[in-house]
DNA sequence: CGCGCGGTTGATCAACCTCAACCCGCGTGG
DNA sequence: CCACGCGGGTTGAGGTTGATCAACCGCGCG
C-alpha cells in the first residue's frame, strides 16, 4: 500500500537550513480548510507548493466520473512537478492544510541558488514516485481484501496508533474506494467482513480498531505495505 | 495510458549544456544488452542512471510471484530516485540500451555545482511521476478493453508508426499484461477481439496495423492516452 | 416530520481469472 | 527425416470477484 507521506523530518531540517531563510519571505504562506481544493484539474500551474502541515489528497478524474485517487501527501511534502502547463491532478486538503506557496517560474532560481533545497526537493518527488509505483503495483496486483488490509495497516501506522492498534479513518468510504481503485460497496461489505470475522473492531464509523494484526498483515503481505519506504515517513 | 519517455529534446539540449561536459568524464557509459538487468529488485542502489538509449521497464514483484511493470522509460529518462537504500523495481533492458551511471554520492555536487542540472532532474522525476500517476488511474478504472486500446494507441505512437499506423510490439503478450495489470490470456483474447472486429490486423505475432483509429480512441478515451504529458516524449 | 447523506446489505450479472487443452514454429537429437 | 519437447500464443469451459442496482437503516437538521 503506498500513502506517500513526505519525511517529516527532513523537512524540518531543510526548514531550518539557509534557503528557507533567504526564500521564506519571497513565498507565501496558505491556510486551506479541510475539503477545500489547493487546485483542480486543470488549472493552470502558476505555483508548487510544499506542505507545511497536514494532508491532501492527489486524484484525477476520468472523462466518465470515475475517480482514482493518486496519492496523499503530508508535512513535508512537495506538490505540482507532475504536471507541466497545467495541473495534472486535483488536490484537496482532508484535513486543514497550510502550504507554502512557490511561483513557477521562482524554482530555477531557487535551485540554482541553492543545491540543497534542489536535492531535497528530488528527494521528496522520488518518495512520491516510489509511492505511486507501490501504490500502482497494489491495485494492479491485489484483490479487494488485499488492498483493505494493507490500507488498514498503512493508515494505522501513520496515524500513530495507540497501544492495541487503535485510530480514527481520516476519511469515508467513498474516498477509501477511490484510493483502492473499488467500488465503496465493496469497501463496506470488506470492513464488515473484516469485523465478523474478530478482524477489527468499528466502535463507530471512524474508529478503527485492529484486533488481528498477524491475520491482517499476512493478507496484505504479498506486502507492499510493512516494509515500505513511504511508511517511513510519518 | 502511460508510458513514460523522457523528453529526449530536452536531454538532447542538457547534454550539450556545461553539465554534461564537466562531468562525463566522471561518469561511466555502460551497455546492457536487451533482456539483460540494470538492476534487480533489492540490489543495493549505488548509482542511478541516465539513460541514453534504448528502452528499459521497470517492474515490482509481489510475494506470490505476480509482476506489475510499473513504467517504461527511453532516452533522457533518470532511473533510481525512487528508491533509497536500495532499489525497489526491478529495471530490464527490452532493447539494447545506454545508460550513464552516475554514483549516488556524486550527486549532491553535482547538483550544488549546476542548478541546471538539478533543474533536468526535476523535470525529468516529475514527468516520471505524472506517467505513473496516470497509469494508476488507468488501472484502477479502466476496463481490460479500455487499457488495451489506450495501450495500443500509445505503443504506436511511441514507435512513431508510418502512414496508417503500422508498427510493432517491442514485447510479447504476458509483458503486455503486467504492465496493464491483466491476465495474458486476457490480452490475446482482447487482441483476437479487436482483430474479429477489424480495429487491428496483425500481420505477425509482433507486426501490429490500426485500422480504426477512431473507434480505439473512443474506447481509450477516458482518455488519459491521447492528451497525456508523457506522450510527448517520443 | 421529512429529507438528505453516508453507510450497509442483498440479488444479480458481467468481467476477468483459472485451469486446461491445443496450435504453431523452431531447434535438437535420434 | 521425423519425433520430440519447448516456448509463446490462442481458445474454451467454468468459477470468482467485484460492479451494479436497489432497498433500507440511522442520524442530523431544517
Amino acid at each position: 500500500m503506498c500513502i506517500a507521506g513526505g519525511n517529516i523530518a527532513q523537512f524540518e531540517r531543510s526548514l531550518s537550513g539557509e534557503w528557507d531563510r533567504a526564500e521564506g519571505p519571497r513565498t507565501s504562506l496558505r491556510h486551506v480548510r479541510a475539503h477545500d481544493h489547493l487546485f483542480f484539474e486543470g488549472d493552470q500551474r502558476t505555483h508548487l507548493f510544499l506542505v507545511e502541515s497536514g494532508w491532501v489528497k492527489l486524484y484525477r478524474t476520468l472523462v466518465d466520473g470515475q475517480r482514482q485517487v493518486v496519492g496523499f501527501a503530508n508535512a513535508g511534502s512537495v506538490l505540482g512537478f507532475e504536471s507541466e502547463e497545467d495541473h495534472l491532478n486535483g488536490c484537496e486538503a482532508i484535513t486543514p492544510v497550510s502550504v507554502r506557496a512557490i511561483p513557477v517560474g521562482r524554482l530555477s532560481e531557487m535551485c540554482a541558488r541553492n543545491g540543497k533545497f534542489a536535492e531535497y526537493l528530488l528527494n521528496q518527488i522520488g518518495r512520491q514516485l516510489g509511492a505511486a509505483q507501490a501504490q500502482l503495483a497494489a491495485v494492479g496486483t491485489q484483490s479487494a481484501e488485499q488492498k483493505l488490509a494493507s490500507f488498514l495497516l498503512s493508515i494505522c501506522r501513520l496515524c500513530g496508533a495507540t497501544r492495541g492498534g487503535e485510530f480514527d479513518l481520516p476519511m469515508r468510504r467513498g474516498e477509501m474506494a477511490e484510493f483502492l481503485g473499488l467500488r465503496l460497496e465493496t469497501v463496506s461489505r470488506k470492513m464488515s467482513e473484516f469485523q465478523r470475522r474478530g478482524w477489527i473492531r468499528m466502535s463507530s464509523l471512524y474508529h478503527c480498531c485492529i484486533v488481528r494484526r498477524d491475520i491482517l498483515a499476512e493478507l496484505a503481505q504479498g506486502g507492499s505495505a510493512e516494509d515500505h519506504p513511504m511508511m517511513r515517513s510519518a
